[in-house]
DNA sequence: AAAAAATTTAAGGTTAAATTAAGGATCTTT
DNA sequence: AAAGATCCTTAATTTAACCTTAAATTTTTT
């Protein structure tokens, strides 16, 4: 799963049920807002991948906001809504949105619209194949790295080292290990041709490649990613 | 548009309306069926991009039609249902549908839910046939180039592979998944023929074909377009 | 302070991709 | 059915990106 979602509702306990059916379905990031404010604080500041918008807030309505979380964010929209007319239905998905659903509504049909759209969206509704490393994003599927605004591409074997930390993040990833996945079982090259890999990615990640702050190194042991978010 | 789309239901009046709405919105290839054995059998031989199935069939229901159709495509799914139970919808849902519209609905909805769910799947709807790439427009639904005021034609391979590229814009598309598009599956052929194709778009599209800025290289994983717009 | 481990840089080798041109297909026209 | 034009594929060569190696340097550990 590993996915954030933001819910916006102002009604207390439909947030907190809304979050409880997510924690309990394996969406750990679930972040609500009870307005348009806050919401915005968040959106902006964290990647979200799906959101769930109320219609009415007491701040304005579910259609603006989606407007200006269009400005800076193609995650998918689902709507919530306690009126069901067609014409709403309408409003909500002309202007792009992907789905909505009327209250009140069963836990599991949340779920499942939820689960489809990610599906749709991002082709999976686990793996994830984006971080960010400080300033930095990382994009494993495109094999790139923005950093400053800026897209660098990634190289084949690179790209396959930082995967293999990127599944062990936050753990001790041996050289074995990594020169294993970049050149195969049988590989007894030098072992330092795996340093000048690493430093190849330290260049294109890290703020300040010879003091680097997400790929660190522990002697004797390996190499570690630390300090990076989905 | 040319996005084929295949519609099954029994009531021969709600099909030719499902027709005359979509064929009014330019999806051009619509496909209708009144029970499930003719439907398989155009879904078996025609690539259809969306299904529109309905539940109540003379010869079973929409939901084993559901699953037979998995079996051999991915195509996203909208059911047509005249209950409006939540345990129906669920049950729709549940099996990997991708959305449902109960029965009666406006024109308006149907269209934009499908043209929503097309958006998401294929990255891009009817609109989305021409694109510019710096000073050169494609038009992928003429198959030409406009440089400089002039029209190029693009050749039969050259426009399987934009339009795959194209699909997949601003994500690396591997040779193995080109050719596989340009040759078929079972292609054996010099793997160098891609380039020589590539060349050729280059040379129609590029400012600097031997400096390619929109249909780049990444040595080792594949292609990429880039710096391309709607 | 010496030894060990990791870093760094740049040059050389390797391989994937680019390039060019010619020979086959295929489609059109007569 | 033959000629001509267009398009596609193959092949041989060149180019350039990438990967590897090595040697000098720095950092960490003993």
């Amino acid at each position: 799963m590993n996915k954030k979602i933001l819910v916006v509702d102002d009604e207390p306990e439909l947030l907190k049920m809304i979050e409880d059916i997510l924690f309990s379905e394996g969406f750990f990031q679930v972040y609500t807002a009870p307005d348009c404010k806050k919401a915005m604080e968040l959106a902006k500041t964290q990647p979200v991948a799906l959101f769930l918008l109320d219609i009415n807030l007491p701040d304005g309505n579910g259609f603006m906001l989606y407007q200006e979380i269009r400005k800076f964010s193609q995650a998918p929209v689902i709507f919530l809504t306690a009126r069901g007319e067609p014409e709403d239905k309408i409003r909500g998905l002309g202007l792009g949105a992907d789905d909505y659903i009327v209250k009140p509504f069963l836990a599991k049909e949340l779920v499942l619209r939820i689960k489809a759209l990610l599906r749709r969206t991002y082709g999976t509704v686990s793996a994830e194949m984006c971080f960010s490393a400080g300033e930095s994003k990382v994009d494993l599927e495109n094999a790139a790295v923005i950093k400053d605004g800026r897209e660098i591409p990634l190289r084949a074997k690179e790209l396959i080292l930082i995967k293999k930390l990127w599944e062990n993040r936050n753990k001790i990833v041996t050289n074995d290990a990594l020169c294993m996945a970049a050149w195969g079982d049988d590989y007894y090259g030098h072992e330092n041709n795996l340093m000048v890999q690493i430093r190849h990615l330290r260049e294109k990640i890290e703020e300040d490649p010879s003091r680097p702050a997400h790929i660190i190194t522990l002697k004797g042991l390996g190499y570690k990613l630390v300090n990076v978010n989905e």
